[in-house]
DNA sequence: GTATTTGCAAAAGTTTTGCCCGTGA
DNA sequence: TCACGGGCAAAACTTTTGCAAATAC
């Protein structure tokens, strides 16, 4: 799941979070070590996502008392902010990422858990007809597409060619 | 959420109760009332959504003992018989409804919560796009695609132009 | 000094599991 | 008969909340 061009959200790993924290300030927010090296664990992650558990882990490996809540309200506050957003990869908890400046579309495999990212481009016209369908503005990364990734459908094409599990 | 041509699901509501009952019998499975009226509801529901939670009250209607975790088992099973799917439509609980002949995509509003379908072909140009460049066969129904609706969009820009929420 | 944050503990919401009795074939 | 299914209670898992103590400004 992690790909290339690692950080280059806004400017380098640093700004990013001093950003963050500055759009905390404007808020009326205060600046808390907590909150900053939630941010930090974030940028680190680059590309990758991060459970809530797996923040509060690293988190806590330097500020050994932070606790699990904080995290999950720091995350909260930092998505109204747009510093960070949340998918739904599959049936697990939450993953929390850097809000990108290029919208992906994940796909999970529903056999073996794999997530693939698309290019956008890819769902350019499928954002344009929905909209002027429905009127929907679509979110790509919020709910992953769940499929079959070309090995799992190689095997199951062998054995069972009968019922769909997810 | 609810669509016209009901129950055209494989012949007659009946027959989609009895066939399910067949499949279960097959597999070395027994036929109880329970399950049958956990069928019987799904059949009922037409082209709408039940929670697990909803079908245990539907069936207690007529077995008041009936308990919310044989509703689950039930649901997992047909699930796995293929005749029954579930759908993630947003931050709640799982969906469930008889598999359809023809898989549609769910598109829910961030702001309301309002549900959309779409028509398949739609989503047909996406299906081979992302078929080709990754190998992933789409599973487009299980987990619905987020966005935000031509109402909720447009009281959105008047007001606060900022951030986004889900 | 005082409003905001945090840790802690408990609860909420959904789903799963163990166990033992009841039921279908 | 006897393996399978169901009721019940408890647990698992993720997330939210209330409250008092700690912290930032």
């Amino acid at each position: 799941v992690t790909t290339q061009h690692a950080m280059s959200q806004r400017g380098a790993a640093g700004e990013t979070v001093d950003e963050a924290m500055e759009l905390i300030r404007q808020r009326g927010g205060r600046s808390t070590k907590t909150r900053r090296a939630v941010i930090e664990a974030l940028v680190r992650a680059a590309e990758d996502h991060r459970t809530a558990e797996e923040l509060a882990v690293e988190v806590q490996s330097e500020y050994p008392s932070t606790n699990e809540s904080t995290v999950y309200r720091t995350l909260e506050l930092l998505e109204e902010l747009g510093v960070v957003s949340h998918v739904h990869l599959g049936h697990g908890p939450s993953q929390w990422h850097l809000r990108q400046t290029h919208p992906r579309w994940y796909l999970t495999c529903a056999t073996c858990q794999k997530v693939a990212e698309t290019a956008p481009h890819v769902f350019a016209d499928l954002v344009s007809q929905v909209a002027d369908s429905t009127g929907f503005t679509l979110d790509p990364g919020h709910f992953a597409v769940t499929g079959t990734c070309a090995e799992c459908a190689a095997r199951d094409r062998e054995s069972a060619p009968e019922g769909r599990r997810t």
